[in-house]
DNA sequence: TAATATAGTATACAAAAAGATACTATCGGA
DNA sequence: TCCGATAGTATCTTTTTGTATACTATATTA
């Protein structure tokens, strides 16, 4: 069985990364999708406002996860992409997606239980 | 390369119960030294509130993720440990803790490169 | 008889995260 | 000349999290 030393744990420094109301969402758009413009990435999630989305990403940056291309246009284009880097948070990804769509259905069954 | 749906995205679900600023740390030490009492969760973790560990640990059991388990005794006696369905959890917060380290010392050395 | 240990609850407060809304610059096109 | 598109900022309010501190019950022990 697997012991992390909780002294030593560095969970919460892959956790800070992935909290965030919106952040969890925007990797996998970028997954998904590759390459995204600001306002394709706005787009396709709605419900965020404008200083979320720009607050979200430059948290991710900042962290070398996402990239970010600035093209010197008017009107400005601006273009995000997953980092080689952040790509290796991929398979954690995958195993929260996996555990949460079991768990989703976990609560459902004992809902059902109570009626 | 995997693709997870942005719009049926279930890693939320994860992420909500790991996410509170001590939950990792009980599952860790519960994981670590199986059944615990209030007092001796508490002594572990220095700087917790006995408010916030009663907090953390009810939204644990909530879902069913931590067992708690009370003895009829004055002074009270409760015991906490990890359910067989927490320890699916297992896994990911492994996994957490791995990618954590690396970018910790990904951070670090980025650090040093600037002075 | 008074202190101690245990596992809490209650209340108030502070800080952090998220949301709403309005504002900016600038080029091209109508 | 005014509008729209883009990628932002700035400011304010609300909501959510977390902290500090005091309080409770009761058998046992000194």
């Amino acid at each position: 069985m697997m012991k992390i030393e909780p002294e030593l744990c560095r969970v919460e420094d892959a956790l800070g990364i992935l909290v965030g109301k919106w952040k969890p969402i925007i990797l996998l758009n970028l997954l998904k999708e590759g390459t995204q413009r600001f306002s394709e990435l706005k787009r396709s999630m709605p419900g965020i406002t404008q200083k979320m989305l720009t607050k979200q990403l430059r948290e991710l940056e900042d962290e070398d996860i996402v990239e970010r291309v600035v093209y010197p246009q008017v009107p400005p284009k601006v273009e995000y992409s997953i980092s080689e880097y952040g790509k290796s948070l991929e398979p954690i990804l995958a195993a929260m997606h996996e555990w949460g769509t079991k768990h989703t259905l976990h609560k459902r069954q004992k809902l059902e239980q109570k009626g």
